[in-house]
DNA sequence: CATTTTTTGTCAATGTTTTGTAAAGGTTTG
DNA sequence: CAAACCTTTACAAAACATTGACAAAAAATG
């Protein structure tokens, strides 16, 4: 099914028509007689109707040519409707679950689609992740995907991973999906010119990037202006991204423990080529595994996930502050 | 503060109306009525437009010769338009064309976008990078985009940096940038249930991850489905790929020339872990640089642009035959 | 079953709005 | 100075709206 929850399509008449497949005069009729829509008018009087009048229209003509009375049917809503002429061409069909998406409902349809999205990653079927992805998406609203789908499901692939039920590959696949949503997130809320600047990477010689996706992506939706640059750069590259972009903030994902001391070392060059002015931003599951190098060079280090959001936007607050000053 | 200078390129309503395809004379009624594009002006009054100005009246073009009053569209978003666009052209297939996209033009246009997506990239600035590459999508079309704009940029790309005018961190970026990308790009054509399988990737080793992504966005256009793995696997990792997928075909990205023997290990252990029946494609600036493990393992390598599409389409038609077979 | 009544889709007549195009006359640009 | 722009005003075809009517089909009634 097609994404179609805006309602900012408009369509006059011979446009609703030619999709619904009823013609204009008894379009009208319909709605003069029985108020079958309720289309709003321009400020000439023509009528305007939305995707929603047309799904209608398109079920109600289905319905009368199915053998129902329109002047029965016309105010029923577009569940009843479908209702209808599901029981027809099945006579028997399944149970009717799609019903209203409350706050706590939210939580549970999360799950669900959290479920879904495992077997998919586990099942190796980028196309289908991709496609619960987008349904959870409309269905949840950008920021209930990421709290309480995106982020429980990258743990959970984490986990397995350690574990040896899932491989490499598929994590590979999974970021490989998120980053092209990302397309369709960061349009949700288009950020403001002058927001602060972010760099979102992971140090040489972390190869997992769901977490530091995940960081970008829950960034530009606290309205930050991200530069997402994906896994396994050097000091010098990320420290140079930072200077190019003129950010504020670096938040680094370190999710696998090694017992080298590349990560340490990388993380001092780091600290010595941004300066203090940049907030140094350290998350992931192995970042505690370097608490004391994180304490040396002075990191912020992400607690969970309302602790990250919670830094999202102190450090926004912070640098509007100062920008202001900086602008008068 | 920074210097927030946008706008790169302006143009004059004459160069508007023939890259738009809508009459000068009609720009300014819409833009007079209704507000559809709202351009600066000289000192002196003429108006000025930008890019995105352009890909606007050309996707209003295109829905009101679609059937989409003038009135109700005008003020619609560059997305609104093109999902309203998209969700058309899945429904009903028939599009006259509209006027004049001729070659010759086109690839002037797409060099002209090409100089100045490269102007962002040594900028680092991902958002005008971005959105260069939407607009450009939008002038262009897919096919032309690849073509014309996104193989030639790439291949610049690689040669400044071998030069040192570009760094790593700026491919990055780059990457990230196209990754997001795929999303419109895919949804452009959807490919049908049965399509022929590919895995696209880069041996370990290979850090480089354009040329890969640019295989996996012509092969998905070319009617494959495509799963992306990005950069630096091991061989045992994409050919699990392969198996979980039951993909046909295997493309890999050699972009840089190394005097290890990593890559010809890898793809030796990668034949023999596929086998004969998936059809092994390398490409890639440093392809050559491998030739006689090439050779010794049997794999194609993709000459050219236009070289890589025809194997694409060859396999293609193979595998539907071939499937046929087993599928009466 | 025959006759009325109601429902429903379609049309016609007449007036208004929308929308692409164009002409007239002045200004800017190169 | 010519070509290209600008603004204003106008115009006509296409698309809409409203009202009212009509006949076939369906339902109700006697």
């Amino acid at each position: 099914m097609t994404v179609t929850n805006d309602e900012s399509a408009q369509y006059l008449i011979r446009t609703v028509s030619k999709r619904s497949g009823v013609k204009s005069d008894l379009v009208r009729a319909w709605e003069r007689r029985y108020q079958a829509v309720t289309p709003t008018r321009t400020s000439g009087g023509h009528r305007v109707y939305t995707d929603q009048d047309i799904a209608r229209l398109k079920l109600l003509n289905q319905a009368t040519s199915n053998g129902h009375s329109i002047s029965q049917i016309a105010q029923f809503s577009l569940d009843d409707l479908k209702h209808l002429l599901k029981d027809e061409t099945l006579s028997t069909s399944q149970s009717p679950n799609d019903l209203l998406p409350s706050t706590i409902n939210k939580v549970h349809l999360a799950e669900d689609y959290s479920d879904k999205c495992y077997a998919a990653v586990l099942a190796f079927d980028a196309q289908k992740l991709e496609s619960h992805f987008e349904n959870a998406i409309v269905e949840l609203g950008a920021e209930s995907f990421i709290e309480h789908l995106l982020s429980p499901l990258l743990n959970k692939i984490g986990e397995r991973w350690k574990t040896g039920e899932l491989r490499p590959v598929h994590e590979h696949m999974t970021s490989s999906v998120i980053r092209s949503l990302t397309y369709i997130l960061r349009n949700n809320n288009p950020c403001p010119e002058n927001a602060p600047r972010m760099i979102v990477s992971t140090p040489i010689g972390q190869l997992h990037e769901l977490g530091a996706l995940l960081a970008a992506i829950m960034a530009e939706l606290c309205g930050w202006q991200v530069t997402y640059l994906g896994a396994n750069l050097p000091a010098e590259e990320i420290a140079a991204a930072v200077k190019y972009t003129n950010a504020c903030a670096l938040t680094l994902s370190i999710s696998f423990a090694t017992d080298d001391h590349i990560v340490a070392k990388e993380l001092r060059r780091l600290k010595k080529l941004i300066g203090n002015n940049v907030s140094l931003i350290v998350g992931g599951r192995a970042a505690g595994h370097f608490q004391p190098v994180l304490n040396e060079v002075g990191v912020m280090k992400i607690q969970s996930y309302t602790h990250f959001k919670q830094l999202l936007n102190q450090l926004a607050t912070e640098y509007y502050a100062s920008d202001n000053k900086n602008q008068p």
